[in-house]
DNA sequence: GTCTATAGGCGGATAGAC
DNA sequence: GTCTATCCGCCTATAGAC
């Protein structure tokens, strides 16, 4: 009777858990950088029981990106819809979307772990599966949100720009450097205090 | 005399081919997924004669960075110096640049080394490395090229999204799925021939 | 469902010969 | 200037108790 009925929580929602604090890891160290027993220390469970749960680490990641990918297509799937249904003007979904997306960014391990595979080409299992997200994406942009292939390029640039100045943590040098504090201004904008918001949390 | 005098080479030319073997593995696996084993076999030496001439892997990657930082730093000055001199229309820099660019990937390990390192943020040495170097090509841009600051971010998304195609290894699908050779022809353009050249060269 | 203990392998770094 | 041998720490994965 040491321990209580408690601290014994259903699989499913420990996997639930795990995924989680896995895409915040994998999202700031790579894939490679990142090790189960940091994973298992932020979800709070022992390192071998977060390799019991999905066999692998490499798994695992394949389980992150999966739901990254899902929730980034959800999403834009979601915003397409309801600029349809309500007759919003065309030239709208841009902005529409580039919102979303940006919002997206509150879950902020997910889209890093994202771009992390991005950069993973190399890797036969997770490189494929990262291509087939990209193409996805770029699929669902041209044939459901209809861009033209030109406007697709455009506003994948537009992501990947987000994507690099989160992950190289520019938001830290806010206020600091002159240059840093421009480009940042002028590429969030609006959203720029919710992004500068999601890095403070790294204090907690 | 089992060995001979060719054997030995002057330890600057080593340093040369120790850093163009690691920025090349580096680009494909990461500053994590690369071992110094694997750079010491692509320049043709034992592992530790690698750790040995740079201190650390840590050590080289910096410098792999240093190097890639200002091969582009250079490339983008004389670029600008050389358009600047023979007078060529204002608006025609952006496209000069833009091409300086997809040229410097010839350098293929560079590129991709460099996307490594902006995706280290979290890293409290090679992230603030990275950080201050985007921060210097900003504002190359912006006060050497003399763009807007909005223009700035345009031409750098276009870069992020260059990286990304090419981290993504997204060229090893052209011609087998059609969004794919879709997007390469649309944002490669005249230059989508040299970039599947060289990502040719792998088979190498 | 979860842990502790630990095996097993890999990779960075060091020692020292040639 | 370069290698071989090797140490040591870290990390994934397994075994098995509770």
């Amino acid at each position: 009777m040491t321990e209580k009925i408690s601290d014994r929580i259903p699989s499913g929602e420990r996997r639930e858990q795990i995924l989680a604090a896995a895409s915040l890891v994998f999202g700031e160290r790579g894939y490679f950088g990142a090790t189960t027993d940091q994973i298992a220390k932020a979800a709070g469970i022992s390192q071998p029981y977060v390799v019991r749960m999905f066999g692998s680490k490499e798994n695992l990641f394949v389980e992150v990106l999966a739901r990254a990918l899902d929730k980034l297509l959800v999403t834009f799937n979601a915003t397409i819809d309801g600029w349809k249904a309500d007759g919003s003007p065309a030239d709208q979904i841009g902005r529409l979307l580039g919102t979303a997306y940006v919002n997206l960014i509150e879950d902020r391990g997910i889209l890093l772990s994202l771009m992390q595979a991005f950069s993973m080409g190399h890797d036969p299992v997770i490189g494929a599966q990262a291509r087939k997200g990209f193409i996805a994406i770029y699929t669902l942009l041209r044939d459901d949100a209809g861009f033209e292939p030109e406007r697709v390029r455009t506003f994948l640039a537009e992501g990947m720009l987000l994507n690099t100045l989160l992950g190289l943590r520019l938001p830290e040098e806010y206020g600091l450097d002159e240059a840093a504090t421009e480009l940042l201004e002028c590429t969030f904008q609006t959203k720029l205090q919710m992004v500068l918001d999601v890095v403070g949390e790294k204090s907690a």
